[in-house]
DNA sequence: CGATGTCAAGGAATC
DNA sequence: GATTCCTTGACATCG
């Protein structure tokens, strides 16, 4: 650790070689106050509606402002059924919402959200059946429309994945930049591309970088799990961030590896009888919590670079509360939200 | 009320 | 070519 308690009584400075300040941000889900929902997900035949998603988000905003957060991914659910091709009474709920959207989007400045949102993994780009990357293009363009209609600005990012490979990754890439350069400019502005655990490490989303200007964000986990290259992580950090336009934060994926095996409690559900037994998990599996040694580790490394971070754990909001205790702990004097 | 069923998608692995 | 798994929680329904 190169910026621990230690450090302290040797640096004459309180505020050399610090990083810039920092945004912790968590996805979708609040786990700390019981009653905050994400987004109105009731079926279709129950008429959800992005005007009930737009109440819990200011309720959720409320909650960051209380926490002091101030990064934060809301649901691609948000607006239920709004792209469905099957059900298009859902597909004017952004023009429906425009004022309220208005409005939403003029509280999370005022509380300088950086907000994001990343699409399932089943909306799929560079997929040679036109018909799967035709509704990518149309969820993309969703995205874009409600973060235009909040407001936000260009550092509220639309996150995606390369796609599938299909036995061919050139073509597979070829796909995905032609497809990427005839995206409406309003997508273009917002969307990035994640490094993925499977198929795409950091080495390829550099490439499609260099081919398109997209910016990229570095995720750790999938890097760990996928790196062929054997790039060190600062080093695949260093190389990612590089990708962003001048004015803009680029950010990164935090989080940490479940263990391969762990402890778990079951119940019988019968006779309610508890028992500890032991849970294998797969590689590249989200832990509950961000370990924060290994976290400020990693910022030590990278202390050279601005970036904001997107923790990736079970346990939300909570893992972060947890992980900036800690790094308040560890004597850190980073300015971290 | 607790338990079980349902939903939603595309890719990859397996056969 | 068909099937299964992956992932996931909340909703919805059943008993």
């Amino acid at each position: 650790m190169a910026a621990g308690k230690d450090d302290e009584a040797t640096d004459p400075s309180p505020t050399s070689n610090l990083s810039p300040p920092t945004r912790l941000g968590f996805a979708v889900k609040v786990l700390g106050r019981p009653g905050l929902k994400a987004n109105d997900a009731r079926r279709w035949q129950n008429g959800p509606h992005l005007s009930v998603s737009i109440g819990f988000l200011d309720a959720i905003f409320d909650y960051l402002a209380e926490t002091g957060i101030r990064m934060y991914r809301i649901s691609s659910d948000v607006a239920p059924y709004v792209t469905h091709p099957e059900l298009p009474q859902f597909h004017g709920q952004i023009e429906e919402c425009a004022e309220d959207l208005a409005v939403l989007g003029a509280k999370a400045r005022r509380l300088d959200l950086r907000l994001s949102m990343h699409p399932s993994q089943y909306i799929v780009l560079n997929s040679p059946e036109e018909r799967v990357a035709a509704s990518a293009v149309a969820d993309f363009a969703y995205h874009a429309a409600f973060l235009d209609a909040l407001g936000a600005g260009s550092e509220a990012k639309i996150v995606t994945h390369v796609g599938g490979v299909y036995g061919d990754r050139p073509a597979a890439i070829d796909r995905f930049v032609a497809r990427y350069s005839a995206l409406p400019e309003a997508v273009r502005r917002r969307l990035v591309l994640e490094n993925d655990e499977i198929s795409y490490p950091v080495a390829d989303t550099l490439l499609v970088h260099e081919r398109t200007g997209i910016p990229l964000v570095f995720d750790i986990l999938h890097h760990r799990v996928n790196d062929p290259a054997g790039m060190p992580p600062e080093e695949a950090c260093r190389r990612c961030t590089a990708t962003w336009p001048p004015g803009q934060t680029p950010k990164i994926h935090y989080s940490t590896q479940r263990a391969a095996e762990r402890e778990v409690t079951r119940r019988n559900r019968t006779t309610g009888e508890r028992t500890v037994g032991r849970q294998a998990a797969k590689a590249g599996q989200h832990d509950d919590f961000i370990d924060p040694d290994d976290f400020v580790a990693f910022l030590a490394a990278t202390t050279d670079l601005r970036y904001d971070v997107m923790l990736e754990a079970k346990q939300k909001d909570l893992a972060l509360l947890r992980l900036r205790e800690a790094i308040a702990d560890a004597g850190l004097r980073w300015r971290i939200w």
